[in-house]
DNA sequence: ATAGGGTTAG
């Protein structure tokens, strides 16, 4: 048998200067007699058109051979053509050359350029595809082709990809390179694929990447925590069941994370289903497992003790040390808080110090702060100023929670006072307020109706730091309790107060949250001035402070004293915007005040309004009538003078009906006049039959309640059309089929038509020169 | 990569 590598490198199997080459080899022919090969000029180095040293079987000459091919498949390489780079090396290792010795003369750097370059081309797939199952093929590494340039370019893609959403993708790629052990996790941030999944909602391919990922534990856990935040304990659920199936063996973090995720999804019953299955599997839980599992049932104090007896039993029978730790108990005593069982919290107190003093266990800040919190919430302040002595007796530093609690408790008391001392121990003792913290001072202030007060503090923050705070606050004091009666009476209009505050924070360097605006929003709510309330909530959206529930509810609470149109478009705009951020159901404040607003219309006839009562509960949950009713009363919409009432009910029609009607009413008062009829559309039904009764609940407020004139499309009045209509059903009622479903009638006995009314502009004019001349209310 | 404590609204 003659020697293999001059059968490859003859003439007739491959050409270097471009001689017919085998069938196989047609297109390394083409191309590299063509274009970009040889070309001397680009790239001296090496000279391709060289005769390389082909009939020899001496072994320099083999190696020259073999360097002189690692070369050109480099060279194809790097030009980005992968078919022919196989070409040659398949073909030179068909030829019986080692593999992995004609690998490691490849040049790393054309290759790696060669799929940087494809990748720009956007050939990502031909990558996966021709290169890595070519180096496959071949028993190479795939990862030892590639250094920087090519990781980096294919980062750089990956990251395209994510930026248009296109997570599946990614991960289909990055399955295939996992295929190869290339090292996917330099490709991409894994935070970044799992932010998009969760954000699509898609545990499938959370998972798929989590399986792939070199920590796949962690990054489990990661997953099933992230669905956890965001709400979605199915997706969560979903990937703690592929973390079950993946993993070899039982994971005591997965059952943590995912008994957690119970807790942020308000799924307490899922966590003990979890926990009983993980029982039964009669592996011994972990403390964090067993902690974790308490505090999602922190709800249950029943359970939670059932829970801390559990551990300790267990401890007793496997003669093991303690598993119940510090947190297990602050847990309990959460618990205790949070069932409101004070004297239980005092009990087990007691025991953890007794415990302590054994060495068993060491109280911490955690501990006392929770105390402090079980004799806020009971009124208990004294004891709750107790448990702080027990703290710094024990050596034990107060942190900022701490200090909140502590200040919590005796604002909670109604001690302005106290807090304030509290406020400046703090201080003094080197603590940090945050905007929590100053929260609770304000909401103390305020609702001891001490603006001034507030105000002053404030002042003294922006003037001359926190820790200046006490002194200039004492030179006050006597001052201020001489006019605290003056005060209450608010001398200075709080409105100034308040703005000044917030100001003041944020000059200070605290940045004032959702809680401080939502408090100042109330006091604004409180003072009956909605101007300042609106202009607070535009404020808080300037400085991108986030509006919450809580924040919706504050400011459309005070609905009865909304009375102007403004305000009421100012209140759907917030509507609409919180709507946007997320919030749905609950638009209860805002319906009232729709309610009412436009019932004002007709406040003075009692019976329209009783009748009115009975109807109100009968709203769908999730209505469409305010968004209709926004659009209606947007300042932009102001001459479209057409009102559609397809797809409401009858008590929401109405309620359309009347808030354009007081919209109208508002506009003549401020001296603008109707400038239109108004036509209003009823929606596609037969014309002479009206299922829902719309039709007829419109007519009777407008023309019976109101007096105003109603014309059917055709311009008749509707008085000549009810006759009408009554005569023809006499006569339909004979001969009618009723085994037919509506719409195959005949039309021209049924007519199937856009049903509308109109309200005509002379008739509007009359009514609201009727509305002048009525003594209101 | 590991838990547990504080504020607002009804």
């Amino acid at each position: 048998m003659s020697d293999a590598l001059s059968i490859i490198a003859s003439p007739a199997v491959f050409p270097p200067s471009g001689a017919p080459p085998l069938e196989k080899g047609r297109k390394i022919h083409r191309r590299s007699s063509g274009k970009s090969l040889p070309n001397p000029n680009r790239n001296p180095k090496p000279q391709y058109t060289s005769t390389p040293p082909l009939l020899s079987s001496s072994r320099l000459d083999k190696r020259r051979s073999l360097v002189y091919y690692a070369e050109l498949a480099s060279k194809l390489a790097e030009d980005g053509r992968f078919e022919d780079f196989f070409m040659v090396s398949e073909s030179m290792v068909a030829s019986g050359v080692n593999a992995s010795e004609f690998s490691a003369l490849l040049n790393g750097k054309s290759v790696a350029r060669g799929v940087a370059k494809m990748i720009r081309e956007g050939k990502l797939d031909s990558i996966v595809e021709r290169v890595f199952n070519g180096t496959r093929r071949l028993n190479i590494v795939p990862v030892q082709l590639f250094d920087g340039i090519a990781v980096d370019a294919m980062r750089g893609e990956c990251g395209q990809l994510l930026k248009c959403g296109n997570v599946d993708r990614v991960v289909d790629l990055m399955e295939s390179l996992h295929g190869f052990q290339f090292p996917i996790q330099k490709l991409v941030e894994p935070s970044d694929i799992l932010n998009l999944c969760i954000k699509k909602r898609n545990p499938v391919t959370a998972i798929r990447f989590a399986q792939i990922f070199p920590h796949m534990e962690i990054l489990f856990c990661t997953v099933i925590l992230e669905f956890g935040k965001k709400g979605d304990l199915m997706s969560a659920l979903k990937a703690f069941e592929a973390s079950k199936q993946n993993l070899d063996c039982i994971s005591m973090h997965v059952y943590r994370t995912i008994i957690d995720v119970c807790g942020l999804c308000g799924d307490y019953l899922k966590s003990r289903t979890i926990f009983e299955e993980l029982l039964s599997t009669k592996v011994t839980p972990n403390t964090y497992v067993f902690n974790s599992l308490m505090n999602v049932n922190a709800g249950d104090l029943h359970y939670t003790m059932n829970i801390y007896k559990h551990m300790r039993v267990r401890c007793f029978m496997q003669k093991l040390g303690l598993t119940a730790d510090i947190a297990s108990h602050n847990i309990l005593l959460k618990s205790c808080c949070l069932a409101a069982k004070v004297e239980l919290a005092q009990d087990i107190y007691k025991e953890i110090r007794d415990l302590e003093s054994k060495g068993v266990l060491k109280l911490d800040v955690f501990t006392y702060s929770t105390m402090i919190k079980v004799f806020a919430d009971a009124k208990m302040w004294k004891r709750a100023l107790e448990i702080k002595e027990d703290m710094t007796a024990s050596g034990v530093i107060p942190n900022t929670i701490t200090w909140s609690s502590l200040i919590n408790a005796c604002a909670n008391a109604g001690l302005v006072e106290q807090v304030v001392k509290l406020f400046e121990e703090m201080l003094l003792a080197g603590g940090q307020p945050n905007s929590q913290c100053v929260n609770i001072l304000l909401h103390a202030c305020v609702e001891a109706c001490q603006f001034d007060r507030a105000f002053r503090l404030f002042r003294c923050w922006k003037e001359s730091g926190f820790h200046q705070t006490a002194t200039v606050h004492n030179q006050d004091k006597t001052e201020e309790f001489l006019s605290t009666d003056q005060m209450k009476r608010s001398s200075m209009p709080y409105r100034h107060l308040i703005m000044k505050i917030l100001s003041s924070m944020h000059e200070t360097g605290i940045q004032p949250d959702v809680v401080t605006y939502t408090t100042a929003i109330k006091v604004c709510v409180k003072h009956n001035d909605p101007k300042l309330a609106f202009s607070l909530f535009a404020e808080m959206k300037k400085y991108q402070v986030k509006p919450n529930m809580v924040t919706y509810n504050t400011i459309l609470r005070a609905r009865s004293r909304y009375g102007s149109l403004q305000e009421v478009q100012q209140c759907l705009t917030i509507y609409q915007d919180m709507r946007k951020a997320g919030y749905k159901s609950n638009d209860y404040y805002l319906k009232q005040l729709i309610e009412e607003w436009c019932e004002g219309v007709i406040q003075n006839r009692k019976m329209a309004n009783d009748q009115w009562c009975s109807q109100r509960t009968n709203f769908r949950p999730h209505s469409i009538l305010l968004e209709k009713v926004a659009e209606h009363l947007q300042e932009n919409n102001a001459d479209s003078l057409s009102i559609d009432l397809r797809g409401l009910t009858k008590v929401e029609a109405r309620i359309v009906v009347l808030a354009v009607l007081r919209k109208i009413r508002e506009k003549n008062v401020a001296g603008e006049s109707v400038k239109d009829d108004i036509l209003i559309i009823l929606g596609v039904q037969e014309l002479y039959e009206d299922g829902n009764g719309i039709r007829e609940a419109v007519i009777r407020l407008l023309h019976y309640d109101l007096g105003l004139q109603v014309l059917s499309f055709g311009s008749r009045t509707w008085n000549d059309e009810r006759k009408e209509v009554e005569d023809r059903n006499m006569r339909s009622e004979v001969h009618e089929d009723s085994s037919l479903p509506p719409a195959s009638r005949s039309p021209s006995r049924r007519p199937v038509a856009l049903q509308r009314l109109k309200v005509t502009r002379e008739s509007l004019q009359h009514w609201l020169q009727r509305r002048l001349v009525t003594p209101t209310k």
